[in-house]
DNA sequence: GACGATTGACCGACCAGTCAGTTATTCTGG
DNA sequence: CCAGAATAACTGACTGGTCGGTCAATCGTC
């Protein structure tokens, strides 16, 4: 059974998606130009723009991708758990995957968080983002406090807040001058202030110091 | 007294970087041409290499100017107050000073992460910058904590998720389709947030302030 | 041989950085 | 105090190179 040819095209429109989120994290969405991309992708300059408008139209198409991927995987991760504790722990463990594929992801993330800030069209993506973060997080603060564990007052400012804490202290990890060695630090900390963060002083399990 | 050579130097250079900042947090820095600084500066596009080494180098300069005010002015607010909760109160509202000033700022300082996750001299700026917020944060959750008042465990990490929390909020601010509406929302937000963090889920005893 | 996929030479716009030349300021000796 | 020399500040045309986008030619497949 042949794949269809809108298939076909779609898969080629995958691979050069693929060797742009590469480049771009390495050098940037400024400084990356067509050339690099299909060179990526081992195909001649032409052809991207064969199967793309323009370069913006790749890079919007690219974050539209990359955002569907990212809520696809947070959602799976959060579904697989029961406890929102746990939930949160898979969140993490998700965000933080490795050294490499962390910064890799980050830095195209920060760079599409700038082009957002300033060109309408990027911005809906980054708002389509943010929305669906919103949703899962939200989504785990609810079942929290529905059960107790968590002693946040707004789900919808909670679910905020958590995604702030996450993107935060990326922003911190990626200025460290040996981001290897600094990342299980970053991890770390990032699950123990969700979780003092969401329930309250005391952490869950141990019990141990008290103000 | 005629101001000397080497302060009117460093005037036309300081006249540069703002009007550099100025036309970055419109356009970005990758897109920013000297000439574009030049223009904005009132002055011919030969002037801006002839105080700056290089585009990169300007912009060096341009992100530690920027940081260095920032420092300075958070040290301000703090220091002019003393209850710590208010200590913090005072750190949102000079972080939130209007929305059109803030989106300035942030672009600015977006396109900054982005030059320092990549390039090591900016790297290093923003590595200064996140230890002045880091040493000015730990001081305030310190004396939150000898006070009582704050029920966090680390300082050092508690100082990192404040400044998180700021970071994070400021990036889905900026994706937000009515930012100046949507304004006050994550001001409000980030107090009542960073006051959570901080004192637990109880909301501190009234001081006489409407939420 | 027809047609979509692919190539890479090419074009024009853009831009960092250079530099020869111009203007403003300071210095010097008469 | 001044002429004019020396120096500093400043200008903008120019250069060399880059890159997004175009397109005529070629390839591969049915």
């Amino acid at each position: 059974m042949a794949r269809s040819a809108a298939t076909q095209e779609a898969e080629k429109r995958l691979a050069l998606l693929k060797a742009a989120f590469r480049v771009v994290a390495e050098k940037g969405f400024s400084s990356v130009t067509l050339d690099d991309i299909a060179a990526r992708a081992g195909v001649s300059k032409g052809i991207t723009l064969y199967y793309f408008d323009s370069k913006e139209d790749l890079f919007r198409q690219l974050f539209g991708w990359l955002i569907d991927s990212i809520h696809a995987r947070m959602k799976d991760a959060v579904e697989s758990r029961q406890d929102p504790v746990e939930k949160v722990r898979a969140l993490v463990a998700l965000i933080f995957p490795s050294p490499s594929k962390n910064r890799a992801f980050f830095r195209a993330y920060i760079d599409f968080c700038g082009l957002a800030a300033r060109k309408e069209p990027f911005r809906e993506v980054g708002e389509r983002f943010y929305r669906g973060c919103r949703d899962i997080d939200r989504a785990i603060v609810e079942e929290g406090m529905r059960q107790g564990a968590f002693v946040v007052r707004d789900p919808v400012e909670a679910a905020s807040t958590l995604r702030a804490i996450f993107d935060g202290l990326m922003l911190q990890w990626l200025t460290e001058p040996e981001p290897e060695a600094s990342f299980e630090t970053y991890r770390d900390r990032c699950e123990r202030e969700l979780l003092h963060y969401l329930t309250g002083p005391m952490p869950p399990r141990e019990k141990g110091r008290k103000p």
